[in-house]
DNA sequence: TATAATAATGAAAACCATTTTCATTTAAAG
DNA sequence: CTTTAAATGAAAATGGTTTTCATTATTATA
């Protein structure tokens, strides 16, 4: 529309940190896929398209991201951190989880997801107010068992 | 009121579950504190009443009272699970949580409490029926910096 | 353009919360 | 009492993540 450059662009300048082959190539990683990526696996298929690219520099570029708010970072209980692009044109949107406790299933769901939203905008407003609080972001996060693993005796 | 025993032992006769004398010392001992305890600190706390009680046993009993949905289990992202007890008479009950990235302090808060559990269980009602989950639990976290932390320039 | 200062990177090692192994103890069942 | 299964602790292993450090790439400056 108007500034040059990729949706990332802006923050990139913002907090004065360099556009590189490595951290594209993660961007675009997630861009390219619907599921909740660890870094591992961020790591491999990075890998595939940028041999060069170490796992070190995955980490360090998440970390990175996470603090420009461009990635959000998550903690579905199955041991290490899983990774969704946050805000990107095109991309999923604004949504909330549902998560298997035994298979580690991931289900994103957007229904009622304005009604969320509206009722979790008031509690934000109230909060950041009474605990001086400056609030980025929230989680809002279902658990249960899936209908497979109902199933499942143990 | 009816049964004998304390508010979990119902549940530990369900689950066809011991009562130890390390399990009773889990319990009270996040019983005593309003703190989100890790591990680590239940064993210091444990140790200081049975010295005898072993890590691995906090973490194994841990992860039974979690089954039982006696105890849940956060994330708050400072590296290490930190658990709570769920629905204990007389504790804090349910409520959602508001946590500063950068110093990890973390705030219980009930505001709109009503509100928010009203409009999430018209969420689970869907979600069940539509992915056919079994629907336990969920999780509403704020992310945010507190006072302190905003002034900080890194 | 040459030079200096700074940021980014990869490989290897370190870290550390959590899990697994295994021998031993404890408690329920018959 | 005997048998069987559950619970436990110490030590070792695991594995995701972070740190270290030498090297390379990028930007600022002269
Ligand atoms: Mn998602
Ligand atoms: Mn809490
Ligand atoms: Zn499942
Ligand atoms: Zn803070």
């Amino acid at each position: 529309m108007h500034g040059r450059g990729p949706w990332w662009q802006e923050r990139f300048n913002q907090h004065c940190v360099r556009v590189t082959a490595a951290r594209e190539v993660v961007i675009n990683v997630l861009h390219e896929t619907a599921e909740h990526l660890s870094a591992t696996e961020i790591y491999m298929k990075a890998h595939a398209i940028s041999p060069e690219i170490g796992l070190t520099t995955i980490y360090r570029t998440l970390e990175l991201l996470e603090q420009m708010r461009i990635v959000q970072k998550f903690d579905f209980g199955d041991g290490q951190a899983r990774f969704e692009l946050l805000n990107n044109p095109g991309g999923k949107g604004h949504h909330h989880h549902l998560i298997c406790v035994k298979c580690k299933k991931i289900i994103d769901y957007k229904d009622f997801i304005n009604e969320e939203i509206n009722c979790l905008g008031k509690t934000q407003e109230f909060l950041s107010e009474k605990y001086n609080f400056q609030i980025n972001d929230h989680i809002v996060s279902f658990y249960g068992l899936c209908e497979e693993c109902r199933g499942k005796k143990s």
